[in-house]
DNA sequence: GACGATTTGTTACAGTATAACATCACATCG
DNA sequence: CGATGTGATGTTATACTGTAACAAATCGTC
């Protein structure tokens, strides 16, 4: 449960794309160490912001492009109610990943909750549709912010 | 199964927020309304224009602390991969539900999984967390998109 | 009618994301 | 080698989404 270091996230990034067919180039691993290197939920422009530190000038959708390769891949989530990214928690194991929105912190946690998740998929196969990504959001509160301290 | 009407949608809004001490005013119902005329999902800006056209000069928040207050209340669902609104499928039933949300023509159905959610929850409140709202998300393929007709 | 609390109006702006087109890098093949 | 096609990146401009902050109006209560 010791979470990654990027050194180590970047190295299993690589094989994975490999494995895929999928090519990590220099820009898309790039951003995906500013990612990284920042920690938690990050924005686009956050991003942006760093790519620019980095590299000198660069436009909003070299940060998009990459970023939507990284979540294509797996390597990212997308966390839709932040409009922010996160890096996967689970990226050794395989996993169907259940993210955790805090409402109060916005701090994001990522359990493996792979069975309630394959009964979800399950209950919308049963109304014909057909799921893809495997991960879900939940909004509430984290226990930091649950308990007044 | 058979969808609400707009006008018994609104009768039971009525009714809903009134149980729940909380005002139904012109303008929420309004905006209410127009999101039902429209069907399906909605877009805030769409609302806009359409209230603009009914009642002159007005500004986006004014739709979007109408359109907080109807999700707030339940009757109205935010679905975030869209940035989008989408009226309650369930108004009448208790339910817990899971929006099914088509990646290709972008239409949205709403199933009862309250089964499958309750236990969601509960491997989220092994994590310590609590979750908030019921309304859960999950992208793909809808029935009509997944086979080539 | 005075008062406080909620709702609505209004202005201005901040934040998020994509279209469209140009250019570059790279692999493949004649 | 040079042509060609594909995918990746650069660049400009713009569209879309959402909120802060403050003013005015409304409503229920005393
Ligand atoms: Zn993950
Ligand atoms: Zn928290
Ligand atoms: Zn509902
Ligand atoms: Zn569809």
């Amino acid at each position: 449960m010791t979470p990654l270091s990027p050194e180590e996230f970047l190295l299993i990034a690589q094989q994975h794309c490999a494995a895929r067919g999928a090519r990590l180039t220099e820009l898309r691993q790039q951003v995906l160490g500013l990612v990284l290197a920042r920690g938690g939920v990050v924005k686009a422009y956050q991003v942006l912001t760093d790519l620019q530190a980095a590299r000198g000038p660069a436009a909003p959708p070299t940060v998009y492009r990459a970023l939507d390769f990284l979540v294509e891949q797996g390597l990212l989530h997308r966390v839709d109610a932040l409009n922010g990214y996160i890096a996967c928690q689970h990226l050794e194991c395989q996993h169907h990943g259940l993210l955790l929105v805090c409402e109060t912190c916005n701090d994001v946690t990522e359990i493996d909750a792979t069975d309630s998740l394959d009964q979800l998929s399950a209950a919308a196969a049963r109304a014909g549709f057909q799921p893809r990504r495997q991960d879900v959001l939940l909004t509430g509160l984290c226990q930091s912010c649950r308990q007044p301290s």
